[in-house]
DNA sequence: CCTAGTATGACTATATATTTCATTTCATTC
DNA sequence: GAATGAAATGAAATATATAGTCATACTAGG
């Protein structure tokens, strides 16, 4: 924990960028929240509890650092807010997510085996792949079987 | 052109829609226009070239219905607004995009390449993928080149 | 041609996100 | 530890994409 404050603080002075109390409280929120995918709304409203003089456009433009930072990943799950979840560097790649296109639940998955496809994509596309998002639509276990017993 | 517009009306009449000259000029710019990703003002701007007095909230309300209709993907390239591009049908599975983070390019792969991934996805998770969305991010090879000589 | 129901266009409403600007806070220097 | 300049903040205003309302117009089917 002292340790993500520390880095936080130096990743910040690398780029001439200020520790704030309202920075810190948003980080926190964010590794308090680490398997979620909050919208920045939610994170306002789970920063306040700590900090409630912080604005609202102070955490959007938090985010907006931390990602530009890579500290953050931004999702988009279609329903018409961006979404961020702690970058924690400790994958090599990024995980996929499951979005459940009856209960609109996410799940993810760890394994991500683009690595052949990007290769060939170098190979015939003459791209260099630096990241990739990647999104799977379908039905969950229990929407499955709700659905199997129609 | 003459199929698409029958099947067009066919598909309509099916859900109890029906066929008007402002859809039809929507689907004609979208055919006219395959391989590109167009917002919806520039489908908008499209349209009224030859169909001046179409409102922009009857060029949303036809993209909706087109997406639901699965005629069009939608798509989003994190600039802030939705694209589309008619759907063909005539492959099995989508194509991929690729982004160039420095010029902001979008290009296609049509390999897909997804299906060992989609079964693991089923075995370990449980999840039915019935389809999915891929965007890699990186270089163009012309932004690659450039920044080589640097 | 008539009719019922749908679609349209102009306008308004909503919701997310960004910008402005006066004030406050941070981090560095003396 | 106080002073200083730059950067950050909060409240409000603004931008922007999309969706909703409603009276009028059009479509498809008899």
């Amino acid at each position: 924990m002292q340790d993500n404050n520390i880095n936080f603080r130096e990743q910040l002075k690398e780029r001439g960028y200020k520790l704030t109390s309202q920075r810190q409280a948003v980080l926190d929120v964010l590794l308090d929240h680490e398997g979620q995918h909050l919208s920045t709304e939610e994170i306002y409203e789970l920063v306040k509890r700590k900090n409630p003089d912080i604005g609202l456009a102070t955490v959007y433009r938090t985010l907006l650092l931390m990602d530009s930072m890579e500290l953050v990943y931004k999702l988009d799950f279609d329903d018409g807010l961006s979404r961020y979840e702690i970058n924690k560097h400790t994958e090599d790649h990024r995980h996929h997510h499951l979005i459940c296109t009856q209960c609109g639940c996410v799940a993810e998955v760890e394994e991500d085996l683009l690595e052949s496809l990007e290769e060939q994509i170098l190979r015939k596309n003459k791209f260099v792949v630096k990241d990739h998002r990647v999104k799977f639509y379908g039905l969950c276990e229990k929407c499955f079987n709700k659905l199997k017993q129609l």
